[in-house]
DNA sequence: AAGTTTGTAGTACAGCTGTGCTAACAATCA
DNA sequence: TGATTGTTAGCACAGCTGTACTACAAACTT
């Protein structure tokens, strides 16, 4: 007897390596069952649903970038902690790279799927609430502008866009060139730290 | 009888509006040539096959937004050159909303489609251009730093993650929130013009 | 030991898919 | 006039989809 918890695991990974490979419209109950070496009564015994199966692969993509944030060691300098955990989250090498195809193709499906959508948002969230963190140290060191939500969201889109086109052109780029760039960015939040004026936008 | 080519431009905005508001699995040959008032011989007649549709869609997509850009009166002054061309590249408004939604989708499908990757590619590439242009402009006149390709890079991701949060989350970005944004970084690129040194980065 | 739950498999069903095919109608040209 | 071409419609086909259902074995409970 396997335990009900892995299983589901197992076939939250094949639903991943499937989404990866054919697609996220490739990844039905059918492809799914047979990527994990099963039946599709099988599959139904852990998963009433379609939906249900694809919430919990999304959820597991969640966790485990969460899993990974919460095991990286300690670092007091509030720049290379920056560094650090921004790196963790861009897709970096061929597990992160996977996670964050997948992360592309749910994001699109959530816009017309609503039982997706509560996951998106809630990992939406999240980066957003990472990346304040980010800002707020580093303001405090004097090494960010003071608006830290501005910052904040800007270091997000950032991220979220270097990930996006890490998707569409990983040949360009590469792990160096994803880490150069938000090391770049940090390089330039320390010079700026001074509030600019607001009035004269536009 | 209708213009071929009008009646093409019909079918393709029917996809568009299909995927917008089911999703894009849901633009099927049939749905689409129902959204259009068509049946599905008629739309066999102008399209071979649900590919080419779909290419022809995308590419109507881009087309549009290259026709917008072309079409913006001259502005001397680059800071604001660079508000107005990004601005135009933002979902301010519900028609580019639309736009995004299905850039999105398209982007998405393109990872696994083969057809569609060199149209995104091409998109990808054009909008890469249109930034270095911006930043270079900005630039050579002191009001960004010296290393345009990595300006360039940071804006064009900037550009993207904010459009994919806008789709994400229309209710936090608003048309004003996005286009502050944009005008705060392009303030920051102004405020930090000094080439940097590149040795302490990681 | 009997009964119950749990896991696995297989099948059936209605509904959708893309595509190929045929037929009818309109317009143009010889 | 007849013939050809362009346009629209509709159907048939094979194949896939999610889900419901039954059947059977293994494990656990009482």
């Amino acid at each position: 007897m396997v335990d009900p918890a892995e299983r589901r695991l197992l076939l939250a990974e094949a639903v991943l390596r499937v989404m990866r490979r054919d697609g996220l419209e490739q990844a039905s109950v059918r492809n799914v069952a047979r990527e994990a070496g099963l039946s599709m009564g099988s599959l139904r015994h852990y998963f009433a649903s379609q939906s249900e199966l694809m919430v919990f692969a999304f959820r597991t993509v969640i966790d485990r970038i969460e899993l990974r944030l919460a095991g990286l060691e300690p670092e007091p300098d509030p720049r290379r902690r920056a560094q650090r955990v921004l790196n963790e989250l861009l897709p970096l090498d061929d597990e992160r790279r996977a996670e964050n195809e997948v992360w592309l193709a749910f994001t699109s499906r959530a816009m017309v799927d609503p039982a997706l959508r509560a996951l998106r948002d809630e990992g939406y969230d999240a980066l957003r609430a990472g990346c304040h963190t980010i800002v707020a140290d580093l303001s405090a060191a004097g090494l960010a502008p003071t608006d830290v939500p501005a910052e904040a969201e800007r270091l997000h889109a950032l991220l979220d866009g270097l990930a996006v086109h890490a998707a569409m052109r990983p040949d360009i780029h590469t792990a160096e060139s994803l880490t150069t760039a938000i090391a770049r960015h940090l390089d330039a939040l320390a010079t700026e730290p001074a509030p600019r004026d607001a009035s004269d936008r536009g």
